[in-house]
DNA sequence: AACTTGCGCAAGTAAGTGCTTGCATATAAA
DNA sequence: TTTATATGCAAGCACTTACTTGCGCAAGTT
């Protein structure tokens, strides 16, 4: 099957994205996947071929059955898309964090400092 | 801005991933945006409009021009969804490369055992 | 042979997408 | 104040999408 299609167009439908869920860990006929959905099975026909064209499925004839096995190596575009942000923004938390936790130490020299202070001012008070 | 948007949808048109891109690093305005691009300004604004509304890009005026910066965190829901299929399939080729390098490994052991074979034959000959 | 089951194909439809052109408006520069 | 710049809004259009209904056909079952 060639890849006509784009696996991000793919994945964009939450149908779409369902049906891979449900053939993830195993292959599963046409009919058994169109029985969960509310569409008919027509429509969800037409997804397996999207998906189908888009290598993100393999169909396989069994008899009179066609068994949908999920292709997930396909998702490594996506994967690698999202990874060089995910990078980007994980670093930027850290960063981030970094940054606050510092704030909280000095801080709480600070209110350590304002103690001493305070013992001090009741001590000379004395 | 409200997250009416699919992140999903939003990054499904490859020229909104381009914008994504481009806006990733720091901040740029509207028309440099547009500059970059084939297409008018308007259907980049609309594709910003696109990436706002899902939340993946805030928008800041300053005197007359708009500034987008990427909400890169907003691709976590994407991540998620593509990190647990990851999971999966490179747990299965770690399965595969395994059992590969045990056959490999079994290979190579019965052809050791064959060239014993054969120089005891050969010995035998003589 | 007749019937049931699993599924694809085709045509039709309503809604959505991506794009364009034209016009409006606010800010900044002359 | 006039003019240029940066941008949004609205209407219109071709194309795509997601879905439906109806029909056909091949593989099993009775």
């Amino acid at each position: 099957m060639e890849t006509r299609r784009d696996v991000f167009q793919a994945i964009a439908d939450p149908t779409r994205r369902a049906i891979i869920g449900m053939i993830a860990q195993q292959s599963v006929n046409v009919n058994s996947i169109a029985e969960q959905f509310d569409v008919s099975r027509q429509a969800i026909s037409l997804h397996l071929k999207i998906l189908s064209e888009c290598g993100l499925l393999n169909i396989q004839q069994q008899g009179r059955e066609r068994f949908c096995e999920a292709r997930l190596e396909k998702l490594n575009e996506v994967h690698e898309w999202v990874e060089q942000y995910h990078k980007l923004w994980a670093g930027r938390m850290k960063t981030l964090k970094r940054f606050l936790e510092q704030e909280e130490l000095q801080a709480s020299v600070v209110s350590e400092e304002r103690k001493k202070k305070a013992t001090n001012i009741s001590k000379s008070k004395k």
